[in-house]
RNA sequence: CGCGGGGUGGAGCAGUCUGGUCAGCUCGGAUGGCUCAUAACCAUCAGGUCGCAGGUUCGAAUCCUGCCCCCGCAACCA
């Protein structure tokens, strides 16, 4: 029996609407979920939302709604945006659900030895609801740069977890990959942050400050802070603690997250599951930022790129393949419609577009359609299978495309056309051409194979076509050209 | 002396750990070939002091030293 996976994505703050970065989360998890799938493991697969917190109290009570009903309206936002990118999830948690909201107080009391009484001081941005070190505040002069608003000196009663005492243990998992880092120099960095031990965190604020979360247990008075109500999604959504089954999936197989929130991640997180006696998970695979022309994507600048824009246009296999291939997977990667648009026009429509239809035409043309038995791909798959395993999505897609340029340059080696126009005189000539269009539609299908994570779509009309031993024609090419961003060559010349 | 990443032909990158077989790949440009194909495909060519200055070595993009420049992060920012 194959082992079950589990594998979880960061939960959104749902004030806001679904950017580039969530998708991008949706749709390196869904990869993954695919290749485990393909390779016949049976996956859990979770997102969801975060719910609680004075932002979304503030931003209902703007609307004068109950904040339960404002997340109501809003978190299908981003169901809808996991769904639009294809992501083949199983659970969707919000932590505004009923199992979750006892599942997380049941943890609370079960971290209580580690959990203590303490009071901040500090200085405090209403805007931010959060505390700002000394350090910042001088720098900025006593004025918050992103609110305007001076910092108040503010003391209060907080509960705090004692992170701290987990530090060796966490350190050790991280340094002998118990809980892997992905990538080695994220990994490098947490471990540096970390080398003077965690700090314990508060996890509370005073119900006055903040009204909406999950209340704590025993104390009428405090409110759980985002961390230990955020963060035990990831097992809550499972079952935690009290529905059968969550421990066929936990510890998570992959946690996908981004490179702002790592240290929640691999600190704080660890720590609670050290705390309630549950192992850590495996991997954390810590994806960059998107960038857009080489400056940080901000609504300020006024260049946010809309992923449901992307998908209208040029279609969901589209966006995928541009997000696995040519943003890193596991570093920054540069978005301009122009080099979305090329890498579309030239690599899927030119490259792998093209040389289907060129397979499937010459078929159809001197073979009446029949493909006969096609050799399995031969092709080496193993350095593909390596870099997957790395978690290295980008390099796998290059390993395909080595192979759909191959088999271009095969074709062009061994001219089936003027093989074609032999037939009539050489008696060989027709055996020979059916071997050599089948070993095409052998390695496409090799390739369609290979496709499955990342372009399911795309896979799956490639294995339609020519698996059944006769083409079976689909409506239209694959990826037909497109010229909304870049010049149209076939347009006439301006003059 | 805070930490990390990076500076390679017009653009985007690989190669640096394990010195020579490295100056490579993709896009863009030029030329040619082909006609099965989405004006697609294939081949060839142009070309870059491998950030700068020293050093080690028979030999350095690759190792050592110093310097310059760019980009993140710097703990409660989902």
């Amino acid at each position: 029996m194959e082992k079950k996976l589990y594998i979880a994505t960061a939960i959104p703050y749902v004030n806001g609407t679904p950017h580039i970065g969530n998708a991008l989360d949706y749709l390196i998890a869904d990869i993954w979920t695919r290749y485990q799938k393909q390779n016949g493991h049976e996956v859990r697969f979770q997102v969801g939302t975060d719910e609680h917190g004075n932002k979304i109290a503030a931003k209902a009570a703007g609307l004068h709604m109950d904040p339960k009903a404002y997340t109501d309206s809003t978190y299908v936002n981003f169901e809808n945006m996991v769904k639009k990118v294809g992501a083949s999830y199983t659970d969707f948690i919000r932590t505004t659900d009923d199992h979750h909201v006892a599942a997380v107080q049941y943890i609370w009391q079960t971290l209580a030895p580690y959990i203590y009484k303490g009071t901040y001081k500090g200085w405090y941005c209403v805007g931010h609801e959060a505390f700002f070190t000394d350090k910042e505040v001088q720098a900025t002069n006593g004025i918050c740069p992103d609110h305007q608003t001076p910092y108040e000196q503010v003391s209060e009663e907080n509960y705090y977890f004692k992170t701290s005492v987990f530090t060796d243990l966490i350190r050790d998992a991280i340094m002998t990959d118990t809980m892997k880092i992905v990538p080695e120099f994220r990994k490098k960095e947490f471990l540096d942050l970390i080398k003077d031990g965690l700090q314990d965190v508060s996890i509370s604020r005073p119900k006055k400050n903040l009204s909406w979360g999950v209340p704590v247990p025993g104390d009428p008075e405090q409110i759980m802070y985002v961390w230990i109500d955020a963060l035990a999604n990831y097992i809550t959504v499972l079952g935690y603690p009290d529905k059968e089954g969550w421990q066929q999936y936990w510890p998570a197989d992959v946690q996908v997250i981004g490179k702002d929130i790592l240290r929640f991640h691999a600190g704080i997180w660890p720590a609670m599951l050290l705390g309630l006696g549950l192992e850590l998970p495996r991997k954390l695979l810590v994806h960059g930022f998107v960038i857009v022309g080489g400056e940080k994507m901000s609504k300020t600048v006024g260049n946010v790129v809309d992923p449901n824009e992307i998908i209208d246009s040029y279609g969901l296999d589209a966006f995928r393949y541009f997000f696995s291939r040519h943003i890193p997977t596991l570093d920054d990667g540069d978005f301009t419609w122009e080099k979305f648009e090329n890498a579309y026009n030239s690599e899927l429509g030119n490259d792998l577009g093209n040389v289907v239809q060129r397979v499937a035409s010459m078929i159809t043309r001197y073979q009446a359609g029949v493909i006969g038995e096609a050799p399995q791909g031969e092709h080496d798959m193993s350095a593909y299978h390596e870099v997957m395993d790395n978690l290295e999505f980008n390099k796998a897609m290059d390993e395909v495309w080595q192979m759909v340029r191959s088999l271009n340059q095969y074709i062009e080696n061994v001219k089936p056309w003027e093989i074609a126009k032999k037939i009539s005189k050489d008696s060989e000539a027709e055996s020979h051409l059916s071997e050599v269009l089948a070993y095409c539609v052998g390695a496409l299908l090799q390739i369609g194979d290979l496709l499955v994570p990342f372009l399911p779509a795309t896979a799956e009309k490639i294995h339609k076509t020519f698996e059944s031993g006769v083409i079976v024609p689909t409506d239209g090419v694959l990826f037909p050209k497109l010229y909304l961003h870049t010049p149209d060559p076939q347009a006439p010349k301006a003059a």
